[in-house]
DNA sequence: CTTGGGTACGAAATCCTTTTCGTTTTACGA
DNA sequence: TCGTAAAACGAAAAGGATTTCGTACCCAAG
């Protein structure tokens, strides 16, 4: 059950694999007879032609690479999908690999995909990253690359990405306008763009609302996860601290915010109110859902490949590729825990 | 800054491509000497081999594919870690593509990795498919092919699986041994065998503990969301049903179950317990927690790529390759809502 | 009858690595 | 010094698709 060549075509009907090849690739000068008998006769057997030959010739391995820094969580998940439906449509299929959030593991993962030959890299940075150079190597090696979500303002190239800034000036305000005036923050790590823009939109919101900021109120979660929203949360109400809400910077640390809430009997959100930001499936399901900022990731992605896709067609058509960066509009819900 | 080739490293060293090839590979007949120069180029070049050209001598991709039914799904989230962090380690990339549940699209799935000519196929078997000539396809294209988690008992290929209908026994004598009597079932759709089984286990389990079987307690989810669970519950509600605890088939369906018994003020477990499948995240963070059993997904996609390799090596050494169906060990958590 | 131009096709080179098989070199014993 | 076996290397083919370039043919015009 080998797999069928343009060899095998070519002898089958008598005529030359050169014919055979430019007959399937419409070339003019073969005639339409000749086309239509070896398209039929293609179609018949299901010939499809072998992959790895032919980028040895054309240089396309039709074939990208996405690296993101968690596997499991929501919002990555939407975003593969965008990509993968969308490369799907073009012919393009995907690689996937994980950095764990890791810099080592992101240096090692682009390499891999480098090695297999992809023609676009799509990347959303790793927290501890903090050097760029591996990101240049793509460059260097003429490989299309697509930045999405958690990004980096020294980067040359593409992106797709939120109004971080704004959308949790969005959220703040939005606790501001429900008479919340002591916001405490569960900001991310201190060096990805995105932790560093939230808080800047949460600072911006109380400024011009007439609110001192405080910076006692703004607790850093090192690992995103519900437990360090909990523990904080804990702190807070331990210490007495005089606060009414929590900007989280994600649905995680602010589920476990709830979840510290509910079991020590506060009221939410008369006491303190919630809020999240990436809308994941959880905030939807748990009680009392969480008012959040949605994030559209499927969006996102498929973007993120048209950008590619933009990308390629310049190259091919030997013109300068001018880099774009999208902003995708956020939304922001509102449920039960403001 | 093209990719470097044998050829530019053995004019560079003033010897032949055929002696770098074989050099880098550790052929005998190349002197240590040599050996030695070639490596050390080679690394400070920083020349990796080019895979498709490779890949036409040796018929090796080096590159496996995995269809599953969804993407932001957490149970597959943990399989798709634990197949790709193996391939990693033995040098394998992973296509990841998505059957939606649909057997259409499963189809058009497997025939795309077979076009790219990957190694070795995992596929979890999407809910709605009927048919089997599809995987029939894979076998005599002479892919190796592993299927995991959602399999079927018709197909002649290796699988990593649980024992569906024991863990769902577990559940609901857990139930059981709560006191409880009148125990719903919100079972999955009707064709996969995975639902089937646990509506075995869990019928098995009522009558070997003395409790009568009774039809009108269960409910088919042909969506495996929260809402469905919502609905089923909020029916149980509504028509005054004598239940006392559920045991759903996922812990989807089971969140939404909880999410109807808070805003009915109903008690969890003391009226009515609830119990899920498959211990996603989402388990342990509402309130009250989820009681479930735990599906090992890393565990599983570990030991999928593991069969993979087996069944790979066994075909290298031009053995016949015998399928294993490796069952993998689930655990009952215990937690509020029981 | 010769020439020019268009149409339809095919030979061969190319992409890069792997592997078989043949050739050259070295070393050593006689 | 010669012969032979072992060691070291290289030529060339193979793998399958693509593309350049050349050839064969036919018809119309000169």
């Amino acid at each position: 059950m080998k797999n069928l060549t343009l060899k095998d075509i070519a002898s089958a009907l008598n005529i030359s694999v050169t014919t055979v090849s430019k007959a399937l690739k419409n070339y003019p000068d073969v005639s339409v007879k000749t086309k239509e008998r070896v398209k039929a006769y293609a179609e018949k057997v299901n010939f499809t032609p072998n992959s790895f030959a032919a980028y040895l010739r054309t240089h396309e391995s039709k074939t990208v690479g996405i690296v993101i820094p968690r596997l499991n969580h929501f919002f990555f998940s939407s975003i593969l999908r965008g990509i993968i439906t969308e490369a799907e449509k073009h012919e393009y299929m995907t690689f996937i690999l994980c950095s764990d959030e890791s810099y080592e593991l992101e240096k090692t993962q682009i390499q891999r995909l480098l090695n297999k030959n992809v023609d676009g890299i799509f990347l959303s940075i790793a927290d501890k990253t903090h050097d760029l150079t591996h990101i240049q190597n793509i460059m260097d090696k003429d490989t299309n690359l697509v930045i999405f979500d958690k990004y980096s303002k020294l980067t040359p190239c593409s992106s797709v990405v939120i109004d971080d800034r704004k959308a949790a000036y969005n959220a703040v305000e939005h606790l501001i306008k429900k008479g919340k005036k002591r916001i405490a923050h569960f900001r991310g790590p201190l060096l990805p763009q995105n932790s560093i823009d939230r808080f800047l939109g949460y600072r911006q919101a109380l400024e011009e609302n007439g609110i001192e900021y405080d910076k006692d109120l703004v607790f850093i979660c090192n690992e995103i996860n519900d437990s360090e929203g909990y523990d904080h949360m804990q702190l807070i109400l331990d210490q007495k601290m005089d606060v009414d809400a929590v900007f989280a910077v994600a649905d995680l640390p602010a589920v476990g915010a709830i979840k510290c809430l509910i079991e020590n009997k506060v009221q939410i959100p008369e006491e303190i109110a919630v809020m999240g930001f990436s809308n994941w499936l959880i905030s939807s399901l748990i009680t009392p859902s969480l008012s959040t900022i949605d994030q559209p990731g499927e969006l996102m992605g498929r973007k993120a490949f048209q950008v590619f896709l933009d990308e390629r067609d310049t190259k091919k058509r030997n013109e300068p590729v001018v880099f774009q960066k999208y902003e995708i509009e956020t939304t922001l819900i509102e449920r039960k825990s403001t």
